[in-house]
DNA sequence: GAGCACTGC
């Protein structure tokens, strides 16, 4: 388990009472703790809605609930489904989705403490490369992506009575999906029930089960009518086979903000509840003229802060856009600090991002010492993914970083006005243990002018997975999918062209059986291609090693005043074919000594990055044996194989060396730039492919290698034989 | 000469 301090973004919850079935030797009396919590859980706002909140879900299929931060809906809801028999032991479990893994895993401690049993038992969760459930879980947290790949071995759902999917009003990726698939399930789900209540022979029950009334609800959860077994009589669908037993599916989407109109008209007018917060007040202020420059005023503000509030009045929280704005800050800040007046308070930065090694993210949460206030600069990171002890005052620059894809120009990374939620949100993170202040950098006239909302990822990412996955769900047609917000109809069909070139769709834009079988891996579309030419090429071992070091963005970490050590250090691990074989002598260097934590530092390598990596790697192993492929495969010092095969998924993504010195892409014959961090940049390679083009300042070519250009004619024959064969001569 | 944030049996 990471160690971290970082909290889901609703409730503060309290550090886990309890981690094991021991506590130094003795065992831990479950029901008394939880019976300790109560007074708590009784005190929280939603307390008073609890009863309400049962029977609106007994009565509708789905219900919307709006909780404002700090309403305890997160913990509370799913332990009312539970305490109200809306699961019944062994047959059906509750499943609460998060859109992150550690907001998973504290909630489920949390709420196993509440529930007073161990976690695993009757309250678990499950993530990615961690499961803590049991045949006996009847409430499973989970993150939004895990349900999402369970629906393709289970298209129904079936062991869930239950789905609440909290967060919505994020609209991540893949709750967007979910809320689409779930949608249908529910339908389908009904429709089966029908067919189960129909075949009930008239002695077992009256039939009085008109929606929603048909579960009995207890206390004791163990009663609940599921209907398995109870006439005996089996009940076949034509299309889902065996679904006696069968019931409904309730659904229960949980969201932060006011969107709950949007999702109570996609789900046919669901019935919204709103629980009220419990948060601080916070001012809010703004400039009187616009800034000219973002990262000017945003050191200046922090300084005036600190100067005209008292130090002990809470530290300051700086929204940036950037890792490089952050470091900009940063200095400006460290020469401010060394020039405060005398008998001032002094001033201490800290920088948080994502790319930043472990060690120096959590310095953050370490109390700053005395006489001395935090000024923390940090990106999207703290809007939502974590919550920072001991804020009172935030400074919002306004911007933040947007990956945008458009399938004419490719991939973004574009710095961009947030919206107006965002702008709360990030106000919000003031108030959260007194009142606080905001200081926006931006004008009030600005602000009006701001988005309501961020426009949905679905709306500005690469499709190809997602519709590899709708397809592998038995969604026929994509194109015509009840999406809550539409991809552009280009958007998809450039996804389903992708599909089809890589050969998972065929002439009709059926799943073929290689489709299928790149659906199996939690993978782009692109890399599950290379895993399946690796076969018969003879480098799976390496194939997965490349594919899993290409999960992570960021391998090395380069601290802006240590650049030439950094370098220095990598040369180390550079291959002169370029960064996938750059990145496999790392991952073996790495393996070498055991991960080394000293060494990772000498080496600015990102020791929690590449774990991942490993986990990755253990994953695709596991999942490659169950297919019968065998990940031992090798092609030893031959690594040339390895490259061809990238080839079979990545044809799309390559760029040949014209006379100018500039490289053209195959594709769109734009020009691309090898991104400097690459072991190729400065190089002078004939033919290229890279893992990603994303347009900043520039188009960017990320993790490229060099390839023969006879290699790409050979993986795309029609796409690019004529062409290759014409620039030859 | 430069990288927002997440996720996946």
């Amino acid at each position: 388990m990471a160690k971290s301090v970082t909290f889901p973004d609703s409730e503060p919850l309290k550090e886990p009472l309890v981690h094991g079935k021991k506590n130094g030797g003795k065992r831990i009396d479950y029901k008394a703790q939880a019976q300790r919590l109560r007074a708590q859980r009784q005190a929280l706002p939603i307390y008073s809605a609890r009863q309400a909140i049962i029977q609106k879900i007994t009565d509708n299929p789905t219900v919307i609930i709006v909780g404002e931060t700090g309403s305890g809906k997160t913990t509370q809801i799913p332990q009312y489904l539970l305490e109200s028999g809306f699961t019944v032991k062994g047959q059906t479990t509750i499943a609460v989705t998060q859109p992150r893994r550690v907001a998973a895993t504290s909630i489920a401690k949390r709420v196993a403490e509440e529930v007073g049993t161990p976690l695993g038992g009757r309250v678990g969760y499950t993530i990615r490369f961690e499961d803590c459930s049991s045949a006996y879980t009847q409430l499973r947290f989970c993150t939004d992506g895990l349900l999402l790949r369970e629906i393709l071995a289970d298209p129904l759902l079936r062991r869930y009575s239950v789905v609440v999917l909290d967060e919505a009003h994020e609209r991540t990726l893949r709750t967007d999906i979910l809320l689409g698939m779930l949608k249908d399930i529910q339908r389908e789900r009904a429709r089966v029930a029908r067919l189960n209540r129909d075949a009930v022979p008239e002695t077992a029950e009256p039939d009085h089960r008109s929606r929603g009334t048909h579960m009995k609800f207890d206390n004791s959860g163990d009663q609940g009518t599921s209907g398995v077994g109870d006439s005996g009589t089996r009940v076949v669908d034509e299309t889902h086979g065996d679904v006696t037993g069968l019931d409904d599916l309730r659904i229960v989407v949980m969201s932060a903000t006011l969107d709950a109109e949007r999702f109570s008209e996609y789900f046919d007018n669901a019935p919204i509840l709103y629980v009220a917060g419990r948060q601080f007040p916070v001012s809010t202020y703004y400039t009187t003229t616009p800034q000219a420059d973002y990262l000017d005023s945003a050191h200046l503000a922090a300084l005036q802060i600190h100067m005209e509030t008292p130090s002990d009045s809470g530290d300051i929280l700086v929204f940036l856009a950037g890792q490089e704005d952050i470091e900009n800050v940063e200095r400006l800040l460290v020469e401010s600090a060394a020039n405060l007046p005398n008998g001032a308070p002094a001033l201490l930065p800290c920088p948080i991002f994502a790319a930043l090694p472990q060690a120096q993210q959590s310095k953050v949460f370490d109390p700053a010492p005395e006489f001395t206030r935090k000024v923390i600069l940090a990106t999207n990171i703290a809007e939502t993914s974590l919550t920072i002890p001991g804020i009172r005052h935030v400074v919002d620059s306004g911007v933040h970083k947007v990956r945008g894809f458009d399938p004419r120009v490719g991939e973004s990374l574009l710095v961009e006005p947030i919206s107006k939620s965002s702008a709360r949100q990030r106000t919000g993170r003031a108030g959260r243990e007194a009142a606080g202040f905001c200081y926006r950098l931006y004008t009030e006239a600005d602000y009006a002018q701001l988005a309501e909302d961020s426009v949905p990822e679905i709306k500005r990412c690469q499709l190809s997975m997602v519709v590899l996955q709708l397809k592998a769900s038995g969604v026929r047609d994509v194109l015509k999918f009840d999406f809550m917000d539409r991809p552009s109809k280009k958007a998809l069909k450039h996804a389903l062209l992708e599909l089809y070139a890589l050969d998972a769709l065929d002439d009709l834009g059926e799943l073929t059986k290689l489709g299928k079988w790149m659906a199996e891996f939690p993978l782009e579309p692109t890399y599950a291609k290379v895993i399946y030419a690796s076969v018969s090429a003879g480098c799976t071992r390496e194939a997965i090693d490349i594919v899993s070091l290409l999960s992570v963005d960021s391998l090395f970490y380069v601290p802006a005043d240590k650049r030439d050590e950094s370098n220095a250090a990598q040369m180390a691990f550079r291959s002169s074919e370029g960064d996938h074989l750059t990145y496999l002598n790392l991952l073996r260097a790495f393996n070498k000594v055991n991960g080394d934590k000293i060494w990772c530092q000498e080496h600015f390598v990102n020791r929690r990055n590449v774990k991942h990596v490993l986990d990755v790697r253990q994953q695709l192993n596991r999942l490659c044996t169950r297919l019968g492929i065998d990940t031992e495969l090798s092609c030893g010092t031959d690594l040339a194989n390895v490259l061809r095969c990238f080839l079979a998924g990545f044809f799309h993504n390559c760029a040949l060396l014209q006379p100018d010195g500039t490289y053209r892409s195959l594709n769109g014959s734009q020009i691309v730039h090898i991104h400097p961090a690459s072991s190729l940049f400065g190089k002078k390679t004939p033919a290229i492919f890279f893992d990603q083009l994303v347009f900043t300042n520039k188009l960017h070519a990320r993790a490229v290698s060099a390839v023969d250009a006879v290699w790409i004619a050979q993986a795309a024959p029609k796409l690019y034989g004529r062409m290759l064969a014409t620039s030859q001569k």
